[in-house]
DNA sequence: CTGAAAGCGCTTACAG
DNA sequence: CTGAAAGCGCTTACAG
């Protein structure tokens, strides 16, 4: 089957290829009478743009990409990522863009290469990057690549100075919760704090613990059960002994209570900041928040097709998160 | 910036366009004096190859799709394609070959409309087909529409007929484990019949359990926590009283489980035939197959590259599963 | 081995 | 409103 072409429709038709073309862009320059034609041969032919023809001729490739970089093996394991690209993936095939996808791991500068090539090759008109890095080179990059790209979680505020979004109205959430239990010391473990994110929540939790008069204490871990486990096991060999923990993932929420059931310290109080089947099924079913990946990344994603149209930012607001409570919502053990 | 092309480099180097590009490229019909000198210019000068023009030029898009059309909420929590993916994007960019990724739920016939539109604009080389369902149209219309797939998980057989790989192999894995237990009557929760791969785990787990003497029931679920916890339930209350219980996914082990839980039948063996942090870390941990999701991913991807070079079949037998045996690997009850 | 030229299938000023 | 033409940046026969 050979592709059907403008140029046999303008053919058939006895019409320019420019004709062709205008009426079947939607552009003014044809008769409707010669529009309605044209779009009725080329919906009986069954044409279809040709995607490159028209991505070299416009210079633009309807696609944008998105590098993750984590561990592979963790990618699996949360399901935020993939629920991530399910919410990009809807605006973007809404917009008649695509989804281009690479998985590079966490060896330093294979993302770097990526846009590299991505960028001289006009493969993607833009990107959205995930797990922004304190001093992270990406933007920088970027912006020399001449490659447009939204951070993810970044709302750009009005006064020009990026903020991270949701995580200290997530933070409070998080403290009230367990404020109102009646926890009084708490420890947070986090991700590892060169992803700005983490030390976002860091700082959001202490600041919403000092408001309530209510102390913090911090372990960073790496995400991973192991970590998790030992950071705990670690705190309370310390003599560190908090009525209520907070994780960063759902997996360390789990590791975390198996390193407290170990300890014979299972009355401790327990959220994790994903939520995921995990806390759903684990037993117990831990306390943790919804805080709707899919609607970020729809959020990106459409804040980056603004931006490549050069359009205002018209985004609404981020979807706030929830809490789900379960049986780790404890209250604090009374002395 | 302006894009560097091959007519900056012809210029700067008083050579013509096609020398550059046979340079580039690789082919024979330059000197290797003047390859090196174009090769060094186009280091020098940052060339990349415009990916439109080449792939308007040479018909190819260096691209491969895959249309995931299972519900979104699922995918989320599976991360069987989370694996998939990682595997199928590695041998992808390894070749130089981009992925196209489109999420497109449950709706019949979006799915059709994705390949359609792929096809008619060019915009990948091939596909990747994935859940094979009993009398899919896909095979067909990918067929129609000339555009190159693979079946994923199904083996060419040099009979030319299609064989799903694996499942065999694995409901032997199985039904052997839980023959040694010494269970003499098990039941089998499967997935959605209309998919090939639950049919086929059905027939071989009833051929396994037929050559070993064991009595076997099946029921029908949809791979969500509460049709399965239904399907057990029943199979209590019909009378049916099974020593093991196999599921064909995590998260209706977890439910089914918690059915056996509720009816205060805990002492049932049971088998998951996906691995998962959710058979890992639920309590109790639950027995089940590994089944290396990133491996088959990188058959599929290396199937469809062979295919569309024009190569020979040169893949590799699908990698063998693991059982990893935890906790609910109980022995029968002595009656 | 090298260069001039046509072609891939569109878009888009530019004249009529 | 319509048509002839150039251009996007490559690849690839085709002559020299």
């Amino acid at each position: 089957m050979a592709r059907v072409t403008i140029a046999h429709i303008a053919e058939r038709l006895g019409v320019s290829k420019a004709s062709v073309s205008y009426a079947l862009n939607g552009q003014p320059g044809v008769s409707e009478a010669t529009r309605a034609k044209v779009v009725a041969m080329a919906a009986e032919l069954g044409w279809h743009p040709s995607f490159s023809a028209r991505a070299l001729s416009r210079s633009r490739a309807d696609a944008i990409g998105m590098v993750l970089r984590r561990d592979p093996a963790l990618l699996g394991t949360e399901p935020y990522y993939m629920r991530l690209l399910e919410g990009v993936e809807d605006v973007l095939s809404e917009a008649g863009q695509s989804l281009l996808l690479r998985m590079v791991g966490t060896t330093p500068g294979r993302d770097t290469a990526v846009y590299e090539r991505w960028a001289g090759e006009g493969r993607v008109d833009g990107v959205i990057v995930l797990d922004r890095a304190i001093d992270d080179p990406r933007p920088e990059l970027l912006t020399r690549l001449g490659l447009p790209f939204v951070l993810h979680g970044v709302l750009p505020s009005t006064e020009g100075t990026e903020r991270i979004e949701d995580q200290h109205r997530d933070a409070e959430l998080i403290v009230s919760h367990l404020a109102e239990l009646g926890h009084r010391r708490i420890a947070h473990i986090t991700g590892p704090l060169s992803l700005a994110h983490e030390v976002d929540r860091r700082d959001a939790v202490r600041q919403e613990c000092a408001v309530r008069g209510i102390e913090v204490d911090f372990a960073e871990a790496d995400y991973t059960f192991d970590t998790a486990h030992t950071r705990v096991t670690e705190l309370l060999a310390a003599g560190i002994r908090p009525t209520a923990l907070v994780f960063s993932n759902d997996v360390m929420a789990v590791a975390g209570l198996r390193a407290l059931a170990d300890a014979d310290a299972r009355d401790l109080a327990a959220v994790s900041w994903d939520d995921s089947m995990l806390c759903q099924y684990s037993s117990p079913t831990i306390t943790s928040l919804e805080r709707y990946p899919d609607r970020a990344g729809r959020r990106s994603a459409a804040m980056l097709l603004e931006l490549l149209d050069g359009r205002s930012w018209n985004t609404a607001a981020p979807s706030p998160s929830t809490l789900v409570v379960r049986e780790t919502s404890r209250p604090a053990a009374r002395p």
